[in-house]
DNA sequence: GACAATATACTGCAATATGCAGTAAAGTCA
DNA sequence: TGACTTTACTGCATATTGCAGTATATTGTC
């Protein structure tokens, strides 16, 4: 069993589904916290089936069938054991800020691009999670009696996005009173950031870190 | 070629190294955006090798021999037309975030717990990322000339952790107000969250959420 | 009522990636 | 000298993804 598994069998938990539904689900949920690919969500289930702890059964839809996964007593057994036993560390992957850590390999241009594809592909995500809180309050929760957990996730997935768009604005900004990706090193400003973030302020809550912004000439 | 590919072709670019010294490198940069395993840093140079993207030869320490990884042009051919594609978007892993979707099949003190875990391994990533900007301040750099780089992608890191340790306290604040973890549903204070964050706030920066708090007797 | 587009519901297979155990020499410190 | 840590890997089983392919059901349009 490995966390992928108890994701799978966390939303059997809620309700038979077929893998198809899983997919939907999932979209919703374990996306924020645990993205899987559609093709685990089909293949997960099985192992389940065999290890007992959920069984699945065909329904008929007219000329065609779909399998049903359901949870056994046997798989909330250990959900509940799972709940006790400790997390692996958080895991952040974002190419874009590959791209800038590698950022003198290409242009300004290039990296600008990236960072703005992070931003585009934030604000999609953004979008989503508001589109489900404002349903939760038009009472459209699937499942009522769990929206107090689905809004406290939410919150960390809403101030995560935030972040994300305030960041890549500011990098933008940066990166635009750059001449160049190549060679700037230890300059002036970078100092003055280091200092900042080292010290264990936010950069981002200084709009134009007052009196020094980079020339905005530049924009 | 796999977005991992280019990142070890891009550390590639900055020196020869052996895998063993790209699974060192790789836990000061490559972690916070793109993390692989060990294992994995260990097989990738092989391919670019077959690829001609990379040479090998063997150097030797005494009685053993080290396997030394160079870029080549070709190498860096490819790295700076990877520079200009289009990347794919951001993905959050995070158990303890799990942990909360599926909270009412443990307790609250399992839940605590999960949360204190991810606040934990946040301050030991938050600490990495710090004492290497201590480190930029004291000219101590690997490659001086990339500094700009490096600095730029560690704000994000630190707003990142900032912000993981914030929503921590605050999730920690508002479960120690549950009486339970099931079925509050959407009660007076969640519709109050989900009100604030659908609006596009954020509740972080409301110490108390003014006038409402949790039962502070609770913590 | 025919047709197209989209949604539902999967499977097989190759490639990618991880986890773990195992091996062994070199360096460090007491 | 011995113990412990660091350096430097490999093999193998398992986990996971990406992609292509298949086929029926439903919905919307002209």
């Amino acid at each position: 069993m490995t966390t992928s598994s108890y994701a799978i069998l966390g939303l059997l938990a809620l309700r038979p589904w077929t893998a198809y539904d899983l997919t939907q689900q999932a979209a919703r949920s374990l996306r924020y916290a645990w993205p899987k690919s559609e093709r685990h969500l089909y293949s997960e289930p099985k192992k389940l089936v065999e290890l007992g702890y959920a069984t699945t059964h065909k329904e008929q839809i007219g000329n065609r069938t779909r399998n049903v996964y359901e949870i056994t007593d046997q798989g909330r057994q250990v959900l509940s054991e799972w709940a006790a036993t400790p997390t692996t560390p958080p895991q952040f992957e974002a190419e874009a800020l590959l791209r800038l850590l590698f950022a003198d390999y290409g242009t300004i241009d290039d990296l600008s691009a990236s960072l703005n594809q992070l931003k585009a592909d934030t604000r999609e995500l953004h979008a989503s999670v508001l589109g489900l809180m404002s349903g939760y309050l038009e009472g459209e929760h699937p499942f009522p009696e769990r929206t107090h957990l689905s809004v406290l996730f939410a919150t960390f997935q809403v101030e995560l996005f935030n972040l994300i768009e305030r960041w890549v604005d500011f990098a933008l900004r940066e990166i635009a009173s750059w001449p160049t990706t190549k060679d700037l090193g230890m300059n002036e400003r970078t100092e003055l950031i280091t200092r900042i973030i080292a010290a264990g302020d936010s950069i981002l809550d200084r709009p134009q870190l007052a009196g020094t912004e980079p020339d905005p000439s530049a924009h």
